[in-house]
DNA sequence: CGCTAGTTTGAAAAAACTCAATTGGCGTGG
DNA sequence: CCACGCCAATTGAGTTTTTTCAAACTAGCG
């Protein structure tokens, strides 16, 4: 198999998933020259009024999306597991409005933005499952403007767990021990919460029962009870086969 | 000129403001047959899980999308003037995932998927300028995360305000005085505050000369010191011609 | 004129934050 | 192999912000 062709694989298997599209629909993918790129933990991949010309696939590692505030906050917008694009808008908004930094180290795979336009003159299918890929992290940034705005601590951290549990198994990254290299004070920038309030509220889900998180990884004892704290339905994510 | 030309011609201001095309690149767009409907005040249009099959194109009235929380709080998601798309994103996520309803009496036009579908198959320009219209929808969702992530109660509702203010400035809606329908209850739905909160707080920024908010209008009397408060950068807008 | 929705204010309670100090785990250099 | 240093996790205590509850007040409308 060629270099490029194992490594859109994930991003192949991803879009597979979301939109049931073959090889056949999704031809061409493997076509698209990927340039890889190595970062090591927490390192800045692109800043805030940075103008890009191609977009991020994730090989392998965490990756966030955050924006700044004016008095040394940050607020992290989004998590990305492997085979996720966290800068797909870029191709048609090409001024970064955010940053874009590793958690873990990770692998990336960078494609120009005009192969993407190329591949999708021809391929409409494809075309068309990038937008909705597009769509899907936009119904997730608007869950979490609900979460943020109108959870409690309890519910906004065990909904954060409740969304990273699902992603990951999308993609078969959810065998207990989930791998879970988010510290405590990302989950308080993601969520808006201090440190030590992820932590006082992790330690009460840990007590009632409902999860482990130590040693980056995490145990999720009761799934439902973890769901029905979170206030968390799984729709926003549109994974499921039925609506396509 | 007919009556769906004139409809939609709302529409074509929007997206020629949003992209530069011309009447030329656009065409089609007056083709589109359009279903109008009148809303009150404060009336659901869509609600979270339904299937639709159509857009929504606001042509008079504020609108709004919000989700709910188990214990009956609401968050408002985004709000919606004239020329806006509530739900763009059901084009290629028909199922709900959250609820659409009107603030003030509104007309909107209702466009089959299936019309905006094969016009886009047409004509690419259109294509590529609607899925645009939906990498901004989720650039303004992302900022409000951080919004109500980490601004203090002060600088999320001046960062409503001058959003608000930026974007009916951008389809001349932005004669003093402003039209402001949206309620303090409202705001407190979409900035994540009770509404005791936001009225403490716009009696603040009324006394200190920012704002004059009554009467279901408003008047940004110093935009400068405003934006500063709100920490507020209209990047995310991408309203700026230079980028596209 | 009375009703209703929306605004305004006061006061007490709750949630979450900040500050500060301690603990634990892990990698690295001696 | 151990000690050191660093980053992350943890805990206590006091403070701040925001919420909740309750009650008035106001403006538009039938």
């Amino acid at each position: 198999m060629l270099k490029t062709a194992s490594d859109t694989d994930i991003l192949f298997r991803r879009l597979h998933r979301s939109t049931g599209l073959s090889v056949a629909d999704l031809e061409g993918l493997e076509t698209l020259p990927v340039r890889i790129r190595e970062f090591g933990r927490n390192e800045t991949i692109s800043r805030e009024g940075d103008r890009v010309a191609h977009c991020l696939l994730v090989l392998d590692g965490f990756v966030m999306r955050f924006q700044d505030t004016r008095d040394g906050k940050r607020q992290i917008l989004s998590f990305y597991v492997p085979g996720d694009i966290p800068d797909l808008q870029t191709l048609h908004l090409p001024t970064m409005d955010h940053s874009v930094a590793s958690i873990t180290p990770a692998r990336l795979a960078m494609i120009p933005h005009a192969a993407i336009w190329d591949l999708c003159e021809r391929n409409p299918l494809l075309a068309r499952a990038l937008w909705r890929e597009t769509l899907i992290d936009a119904s997730i940034a608007r869950t979490w403007v609900r979460c943020v705005g109108r959870l409690s601590a309890h519910a906004r951290v065990a909904h954060i767990l409740c969304e990273l549990y699902t992603r990951l198994d999308a993609v078969g990254l959810a065998e207990e021990p989930i791998p879970m290299p988010i510290t405590q004070s990302e989950f308080g920038d993601a969520m808006g919460l201090s440190v030590v309030q992820v932590n006082r509220t992790l330690r009460d889900l840990r007590e009632a029962g409902l999860i482990t998180v130590q040693k980056r990884q995490m145990r999720l004892h009761d799934l439902a009870r973890l769901q029905q704290v979170a206030d968390f339905n799984p729709l926003y994510l549109h994974l499921d086969p039925a609506e396509r």
